[in-house]
DNA sequence: GGATACGTAACAGATTCGGTTACAAATGTA
DNA sequence: TACATTTGTAACCGAATCTGTTACGTATCC
């Protein structure tokens, strides 16, 4: 799996931090350990599904659009990486079979399939930024500048 | 996602019709929609996995090495998924802060993931293959011939 | 006007994936 | 034994994806 889920969330979860205080790429892509632009290329996501807004300029950066308690990991997950159509899909149905066999394949593996993630994103709709940035600031050692830059 | 998943429950499904009678990777492939090497290479993984076995020569193929009542959807996504350490994992941590931000990050966030997975793997293990040929029988026509062979 | 910072296009290197060819090894059958 | 069949696996190709990077236009603040 790719990693724009896990940075993305690493993203408002900092900015969970400094809420009201815009945060720039540079910041955000030192923290998460990549590259400036692949942060721009993130918000650009975010910010299409309204998560955070952004402000051009000296002194600009990104910031959150709505409380962090209000962003959840499915949104995170539904910004980022449900841009395909389905997330689990038969790659070919067979033309040849007389009873179209590989549609019907199809059709009972989604059938199959559904539930799991269904179950997926149930766990992940339970769990807001505001809760990774209250776990984070729990690991933590006080004082520690490291989540608020 | 890649179609390795769909298409080894595609081949469990089938063979679960013809238990006891090996099926041949040409069959499988044509069935699958895919190439017999694509299937071959399935196969192994899964045999490697203890989920079927194989014979060669003249009138060989590929059987279930136990009831498909006792192969869960889940074994299929292990052995053909789980090949990797970490399903979700964050690219990179941040070696410049001074409280290890990142890996704190990295571990609250498999922390919050977790979950997720887990109610995914759930899921996954309430149903077997012999559901998923139930849920085909079901819905193919009768005395359709397709999924038999 | 200049510095700052975003928005985005473009490109490169690495990796993955599926399809294909090729060939050795094993196995059943005449 | 000779041959046909089928698996097991290596090797390679083309396409796609992903991440990192450079470059440049645009907006905003001082």
């Amino acid at each position: 799996m790719n990693t724009r889920f896990a940075v993305a969330t690493h993203i408002l979860a900092y900015l969970a931090h400094t809420q009201g205080q815009p945060v720039s790429s540079e910041v955000l892509a030192s923290s998460a350990g990549t590259h400036p632009v692949v942060v721009r290329r993130l918000v650009s996501t975010l910010r299409e599904a309204g998560l955070v807004h952004s402000q051009r300029g000296a002194g600009g950066g990104t910031l959150l659009a709505r409380p962090a308690t209000d962003i959840s990991l499915l949104d995170v997950f539904r910004a980022v990486q449900e841009t395909e159509p389905d997330l689990f899909q038969l790659g070919s149905t067979n033309p040849n079979s007389h009873c179209d066999l590989g549609r019907v394949m199809q059709e009972t593996l989604e059938g199959m399939f559904g539930p799991a993630i269904e179950a997926m994103r149930t766990a992940l709709a339970a769990v807001s930024v505001a809760h990774v940035t209250q776990e984070l600031a729990q690991r933590l050692p006080k004082g520690c500048p490291g989540a608020t830059g």
